[in-house]
Parts: structure tokens; C-alpha cells; sequence
DNA sequence: TATTGTTATACTCTATAACTATA
DNA sequence: TATAGTTATAGAGTATAACAATA
């Protein structure tokens, strides 16, 4: 009830009741807040947007390569868009794209020296922001509480199938 | 250690621990996830992007009309932006612009019964979206776990001026 | 002068469809 | 035929700066 966003005339929308209304939207807007945050540190000390950070991070993550199909899952949602930030971190030299030698359709992602290094430059300060949005309200225990309670949720997610190809036919 | 974003070369990324890491990714992505799945449903059903649902269920949640400065409250981040969506909303007849009573260089927006039907049709769909991908996995117990996690978090980055004005320099 | 909102503009990003090449 | 990736292109959204009008 203290979201002002709950009270939208139908007070219980269809299935979820006042208190999941409540949790869905401090969820969207906390994440909202500090995504944009995080996207101004991002562009401000590295000049990356969130995206091209992810890509980074993953790379660096899978110890320096991954193939496009790899890096665009969870990141990205269209194979142009992949290729599009592909194409920007390359042309930057925080990356190099080579044609993959076990499979030729595929390429080959790496991430290089310098996409190494803006990754640490850009780290400290990430950590910063996520510390002072995120953290700061938070203790190590309900912080690990979140976590416990947003993995399950975040796996569901991973291996439920977009809504898309069911249109949910609802008209009155 | 489950999220493969976690090991970023650097275990400790500057004042956040692994585990802190993992609540970070696991938030970002949930969200990222439950986002995208949420802005199908409302472009397929009432050809809504997001932030003109949230619009739309500020103004229905506050009795019908708001200033412009108040709509783009945690909604948008620049005057232009809101200016845009809330041109779009009223060429398709969703609200109402006029110049404010009382402050003469104020726009009261207001919300019309048409946007108060497509809110009505739109709502079904998006909780059974948010049903399936954020509550499927969460009891009612969690949900509300989650939920009193979220909300001093989102309060406090309410109130915390964006990191834009302290560019932090830290320059190796 | 400060505030409210709009406009013009430039830019980033995303997505669809058509296409190439390999499996 | 199916899969991996690119390209062309078009559209949506955002942000900055200059502007007008009112407080």
C-alpha cells in the first residue's frame, strides 16, 4: 500500500493481490534506479553502456572466449543486436571476432589486453555505485536472503520460454 | 558462484564479495528477464511500451490526473522524455493535456476513460505474466520476503541524488 | 532568477527480414 | 534443412540544449 502504483482503480489485477502488486513494482522500480545509475558510471569511467559491460564481464568470466550464440544468451535478445556491440567493442580493441576452427559457421569472441584492462578500470567504481544503491540499506544476511530468494525466480525465468508465441487472446 | 558472471577475473571486485556479486547478477538479470517478457505482453496486448503503463497507472492510481512534473517522477529521467511519451498518449486519445489552474506554467495531465479501458484490458495479461515468471517460484511468504527486502532499498535510492554529480576519478 | 514544459536535433539501441555460408 | 552470423533498414526511445512563458 505504500506504493502509490498499487492502487491502480483494480485493486486486485487479476490473479495477483495487493502485496505481489507491491512486490512487483519495488522490484522494477529499485532495479530501474539503479540500473540507470550504474549506466551513468558505466559510460562515465568507461564509456560502456550495461550491455557491453555484460558482454565484457562474461568474456572475461569464460576465461577469454566465448562463441556469439554463447555470449548473446541472457545479454541480448536478437542475434543483430549481438552483433551490433560485437562490432562496437571490436572496433574499441576490447575484442577481436574470428571464425571458430571446429565449427566455420560460428565466431569466435575474445577479449583482449585492453578489454581486460577497461574492465578494471571500470570495476571499482561499479562496485561503488551498486554498493551505495544496493548495499547500503542492506545487511550481509538479508543481502544473502535476497539472493536466495531472486536465484530460483532467475533460473525459472532462464528456462521459461517467451510469452510471444502465446498472443493470450483475452479481449472482453 | 552459480551465476557464471560472478568470476569477472577479479573475485573481489573493490568492496563487493562474491556473494554480493551474486545478488547483484541475479537481480539484473531476473529483472532484465521479467522486463522484456513484460514489454511483449503490453505491446501484443494494448501497444503499450512500459513506461507508458506506468504512466497510465500513476495517473488511474492518483485519482486521474497529474502534472507533468510529478508524472515523470521515478518514471523518467529527463523533461523531454516524459514530453515525448506523454505526446504519444495523447494523440492515441489516453490522456488529456492542459494548462494547470493554479500554476499557469504547469500541464495537469488526465487520464480518459479510453485509457482507463486499455489499463483495464492491458492488466489481466501483465499479472499473469508477472504470475508466471516472478510468482511461480516464490510463495506468498517469500513474496512478501522480497518485498520488505525491496522496499527500503528502493526507498533509499529514491533519495539518493544520482552519482552523475561525483564523477569519481579513479584513474590507475 | 528559478521553474515548467516544449521543441529541435542528434544519437543509441533494438528488431525484422533478407541474405550468405557452413553442418 | 537447419544453424551461425551479418547486413540493411526502419523505428522507438532518450538526452541535451535552446527556447518561451509564468512565478
Amino acid at each position: 500500500m505504500s506504493d502509490p502504483q498499487s492502487g491502480t482503480g483494480a485493486d486486485d489485477a487479476a490473479g495477483l493481490d495487493a502485496a505481489e502488486l507491491d512486490t512487483y513494482f519495488a522490484l522494477m522500480e529499485a532495479v530501474s534506479l539503479l540500473q540507470h545509475s550504474v549506466e551513468q558510471q558505466l559510460r562515465a569511467e568507461g564509456d560502456l553502456s550495461y550491455v557491453q559491460f555484460q558482454l565484457l564481464a562474461r568474456l572475461a568470466a569464460a576465461r577469454g572466449q566465448l562463441t556469439m550464440t554463447e555470449l548473446a544468451d541472457g545479454v541480448v535478445y536478437s542475434r543483430s543486436g549481438l552483433t551490433y556491440q560485437a562490432g562496437l567493442l571490436e572496433k574499441r580493441g576490447l575484442v577481436t571476432r574470428a571464425t571458430s576452427p571446429d565449427d566455420e559457421r560460428g565466431v569466435t569472441v575474445t577479449i583482449t589486453d585492453a578489454g581486460r584492462a577497461l574492465l578494471g578500470t571500470v570495476l571499482p567504481g561499479h562496485a561503488e555505485v551498486i554498493d551505495q544503491l544496493l548495499f547500503e540499506r542492506l545487511s550481509h544476511k538479508d543481502a544473502k536472503a535476497l539472493a536466495a530468494l531472486l536465484a530460483p525466480v532467475r533460473d525459472h525465468m532462464r528456462s521459461t520460454p517467451p510469452r510471444s508465441a502465446t498472443p493470450r487472446r483475452r479481449r472482453t
